[in-house]
DNA sequence: GTCGGCATGTCAAAATGTTGACATGAAGGA
DNA sequence: TCCTTCATGTCAACATTTTGACATGCCGAC
């Protein structure tokens, strides 16, 4: 016969919208909204502007460091970078000087491109944390960082 | 001349990995990671396996209300749904009764299906929540709705 | 040295998702 | 009543992303 053990739920909640994929998936989808319009306004979508930012903090980095950075395929870097450097905000040498890996630099023009909707993204950033107390904000980055961890191995 | 004030951070970071956007990212990458390796054995997707659980809370729910309640446009629903009812795990009627919206149902299938995945859903979030103290998970998930609740008005 | 493992870049195809547009039905106000 | 407004379902076109595959170049074990 079959098994009717109702299965336990990771933690109580009365609803869907109490467990924490929800919640992530829904703050996440925010953020990604907000963000994407604030963005189309400097003339660059979400990847395109983490892309840059990577960039910035870690110049001449891979296709495939890029995208592990930014948590997408090899493929899908290549697409993004591809629109980055018809937009001549990133430069990328055709052929490798030592292994496979293409370094890519920022351009002038994409530094500042980045420095002027960083601004927009962080005002974002800013009134998203503007309602946790100042004090939970620590454990939250910890948790959300214990969390991934548990979670990729 | 150019304003070369830099531009002030949301919140004291040493780099991009620092930021709660950055941690979102990652986690809800790592979330949705593991939940198509899992739901891979029971021949779902992540948004079909969504759709199913708010189906089972919502019985009737049109297309367009499941399309808010997983964060994707309607006609990004609508093709999730075909999937299901092809696979004989939704109803829907041809024509509506009364307005335009054409409710939705699980059929036993659907629901067999649904009870099936989600063990394997819910050992992921247990997983996932395991690193996070019992006495924080409470406030975790009210710090996540107000970020979702600041951002989307 | 050579071989096997591994990471990288890239191509092609498919799946997935969005934007834009339009028709239909309900509800409410002039 | 008629008309505006709104939500819904759906079509088509496009963009994005992933899956799968393959060639190339390092690197360490043997």
């Amino acid at each position: 016969m079959k098994d009717r053990t109702p299965v336990p739920a990771p933690h109580p909640a009365r609803d869907v919208t109490e467990h924490v994929g929800y919640r992530l998936k829904r703050t996440s989808a925010a953020l990604r909204n907000a963000m994407d319009r604030a963005l189309r306004e400097h003339g660059l979508t979400v990847p395109q502007y983490s892309c840059l930012e990577l960039l910035d903090e870690r110049p001449g980095l891979s296709n495939a460091g890029l995208a592990r950075g930014t948590f997408v395929t090899r493929q899908s870097a290549n697409v993004v970078l591809r629109g980055l450097r018809d937009a001549g905000l990133i430069t990328r040498p055709s052929a490798a000087e030592h292994g496979r890996a293409l370094p890519v630099h920022l351009t002038p023009a994409g530094r500042e491109r980045l420095h002027a909707a960083r601004g927009a993204v962080y005002a974002i950033e800013k009134r998203m944390i503007a309602g946790v107390p100042a004090e939970r904000l620590t454990a939250l980055l910890a948790d959300l960082d214990a969390m991934a961890e548990a979670l990729d191995d």
